[in-house]
DNA sequence: GCCAACGTTGGC
DNA sequence: GCCAACGTTGGC
């Protein structure tokens, strides 16, 4: 099992809407390290789901449900999407704030290389922030 | 293959 | 709305 995070501006798509939809198809990544997380994410794995711009904070867990494929809106390029799916709403959301001044967070992604968009947590990361959500 | 210029993302 | 950071592109 690998964990990750994911980032959407929530005015783009919102967690929100994903709990509506029941799942979604992951794409419109353009951006080739993204696109190697995408395509080592295996079924069931687990995938934060963060709130870019607006809220700047994970709101929730949610879940790969189906593993790499072509990404459907891509015209050119090999680009890849994957499915999410909702599987559960954090009861307080984590602030990047939060995340920044916790020590055990320092070297995520999410701090150290602010513009990636899909990015490997460790396991221990992945619980903490969990932790902190609920 | 290097590096400058440019575009995009995202925090503030 | 601004600007810093970083990825990508293109000229040499």
């Amino acid at each position: 099992m690998n964990y990750w995070l994911v980032k959407s501006e929530p005015t783009t798509y919102s967690w929100d809407q994903l709990e509506k939809d029941g799942k979604t198809t992951w794409d419109g990544v353009r951006n080739f390290a993204a696109r190697i997380h995408l395509n080592t994410m295996k079924k069931g794995d687990h995938v934060l789901f963060y709130h870019s711009n607006e809220g700047k904070e994970v709101v929730g867990i949610s879940k790969v449900t189906k593993e790499a494929f072509p990404d459907p809106t891509a015209t050119e390029g090999q680009w890849v999407a994957v499915e999410l799916a909702p599987h559960k709403k954090l009861k307080k959301p984590v602030t990047l704030e939060t995340i920044k001044a916790d020590k055990a967070l320092q070297n995520i992604y999410l701090v150290r290389q602010g513009r990636l968009s899909v990015m490997p947590l460790e396991k221990a990361e992945f619980d903490h922030i969990v932790k902190l959500g609920s």
